[in-house]
DNA sequence: TGATTGTTTGAACAATTGTTCAAATATAAT
DNA sequence: ATTATATTTGAACAATTGTTCAAACAATCA
């Protein structure tokens, strides 16, 4: 995606100043917003998703979740991956299998939250 | 995104069938999931987040959440439309103006249970 | 009427995403 | 050692995303 250029200040008039100071003022910080998208788009996918779901039930080797998923070991680990580095998963070793689980308190309640959203 | 091909099933095996089946059996049909998703992407960009809390907050005018979000006029036309199309957002035009405000019950839960999540 | 203001829209574009494929590791078995 | 199995990794690629720009609409005002 491209940067935002410096805004042209000139075409973004405010209607009513005081809403909108009043709005910027509630904000959550820039980081804060941006530490949340970040973890929404986590769940953005669906491989991701269900991987997640999966490992709140269950403690699961890379090939059992690409079962489960119905698809590559690659894509899965690629995806795993991510988890990793967003601290949501952890893992273990057992002889030449990787054992994969859930390293995060509040990632289920989001997906819980999420599915009542969806299921209205 | 390419499609996924017909997968080689004979490279993903399982490891523990029972775990396996357990799993697939409790996973959310791929209809939950790909909505699940869906409602997730929305918030995986900051913009839309933003957007999301300041009509949360207040009914707003598209020149204002312009105003409040920095972004020009017609990036934040865009991300309404797609907030429009999934029914996040509800309209009213006064004027020359479209008032926009939040049209979905859970989505507020949403980002504040993201929110704790960021905060720890 | 024509000009102005607020918003929407579509095309174009760069950045990002998620997959596949092939090759590299790592561990265990023969 | 060689082979087989489980996983990781990087390059390549197509699909998708979010922005900008210019043009179109829509509603009001002179």
């Amino acid at each position: 995606m491209p940067k935002n250029r410096e805004q042209d200040v000139c075409e973004v008039r405010s209607i009513d100043r005081a809403k909108v100071m009043a709005v910027k003022k509630a904000m959550p910080s820039d980081r804060d917003i941006h530490s949340l998208s970040e973890i929404f788009s986590v769940l953005a996918d669906p491989a991701r998703t269900k991987i997640i779901y999966a490992l709140s039930k269950e403690e699961l080797c890379v090939c059992d979740i690409a079962n489960i998923l119905g698809n590559s070991i690659s894509a899965v680990s690629h995806q795993l991956r991510i988890l990793r580095n967003m601290r949501l998963v952890k893992f273990r070793k057992e002889a030449k299998r990787v054992y994969y689980s859930l390293d995060d308190r509040h990632i289920n309640r989001l997906f819980n939250e999420g599915l009542k959203h969806v299921r209205e």
